[in-house]
DNA sequence: GGTGCCATCAGGGTTTTCCACTATGGCGCG
DNA sequence: CGCGCCATAGTGGAAAACCCTGATGGCACC
């Protein structure tokens, strides 16, 4: 049994390389080179496995990881990455990864990780799978939750950021407004710039944003 | 470089048949069926790699692990087990082990295993590996210790509960109302309840107040 | 067979949030 | 100096959330 396999990139170069190098051996279901194209498209086609670029644009790999992992927990998430980071392999790892390889295997190894992710299995390299223990045995969740997450928290400005802090902390605009000495409509431009930036729709969302990064 | 092997399970017969398979292919330095006399001997030989029974009287394999890794954590461990179930695996990990096999292994596959762990690699049985992935992306340390029975949700009902989690997950009212197939003016009925019973004013309290206890 | 709790829903009201549009003063940068 | 970004703030409207009152049927318990 041969997984279907989605590809998850924004270099068409590489694409185009693991396309090669999985001929004749899986199915590709399709591919993508955008965040929010990419998590349409995973949920309406529903591979065995997506093979996932971790740094990419507007929130990067782990947010398709993230909300694909949210709506549908059985497709599984191979990431694929230049970084051997442990705070890279973490966040991926947290957010439900199944597996996480270097670019710098060999095509069939790819082939054959694949295919042990879709069959359920878990795909590390060694080293890897060492700072994913390590991060475990620590239990230190704060401690890995911050670096990659910035990403998305550098796009607000320092005023959004302050508002953002009381939003989570379930302040109401009255209260952000008086807190900080503005008017509530002030309050209500930077969150509707908070949430733009972070492609959510209300602030209850926010809050869970919020509090999964524990701010 | 083969590795230096110390051998801790209380079944003679078991050490034995370890001893017969790892026979030309490692050395192992020492051997104990008592946690307290391995916790001494193992930081008296200091090996590459302890091959542990998890289940054995008196703390059992854990207490070794605990111990020897808090005052010498270059000292890996290899579990060896005959259960396969999570919160063995799970609690092994937690503590430092850098291995689980469980004890259907081939004495191929046993000594490869024990190799690997000694040049620091991490090595698992897939299905156990998603174990440890699944408590460590699901990040509920509380999950494997004990629950807690919380004073405040008992006083909910089942359907307060059921909404109080869609709430969290900053569902609005109308979703709510249609995931359940009941009336947005119902869901206010149980929202409003959830508000009286735990003192909070908006929903938004709400939504930390369920992140705090992770639901 | 009443009493209490639960789940359901309605009417009708206030407050809060969200959104689109507009606008102004400040500040840095080329 | 103009351009862009930021913080500020307004109008006005739609939607959502919140609150109170009251009502019904079901079900368990004594």
């Amino acid at each position: 049994m041969t997984p279907t396999v989605f590809l998850v990139d924004d270099h068409e170069l590489i694409r185009a390389g693991i396309r090669a190098e999985l001929a004749g051996e899986l199915t590709i279901v399709g591919e993508a080179d955008d965040v929010d194209v990419a998590i349409e498209m995973i949920l309406e086609r529903s591979p065995d496995v997506v093979l996932l670029d971790v740094h990419m644009p507007r929130g990067g790999g782990l947010r398709v990881l993230r909300e694909v992992h949210a709506s549908s927990p059985a497709i599984h998430f191979l990431a694929l990455s230049v970084s051997d980071a442990a705070e890279d392999v973490i966040a991926i790892v947290r957010a439900g990864a199944r597996g996480y390889v270097t670019k710098s295997i060999s095509g069939v190894d790819l082939v054959d990780a694949i295919r042990r992710v879709g069959a359920g299995d878990v795909v590390f390299s060694p080293r890897l799978a060492g700072f994913v223990l390590d991060a475990f045995a620590s239990s230190d969740p704060a401690a890995y939750s911050e670096s990659v997450v910035d990403a998305e928290l550098d796009q607000l400005t320092p005023r959004e950021r302050q508002v953002l802090r009381l939003i989570a902390r379930g302040y109401s605009y009255r209260d952000i407004a008086t807190e900080l000495t503005i008017s509530i409509k002030t309050v209500e431009s930077h969150v509707s710039s908070v949430l733009r930036k972070l492609q959510l729709s209300n602030r209850h969302q926010l809050t869970n944003w919020a509090s999964e990064r524990n701010l």
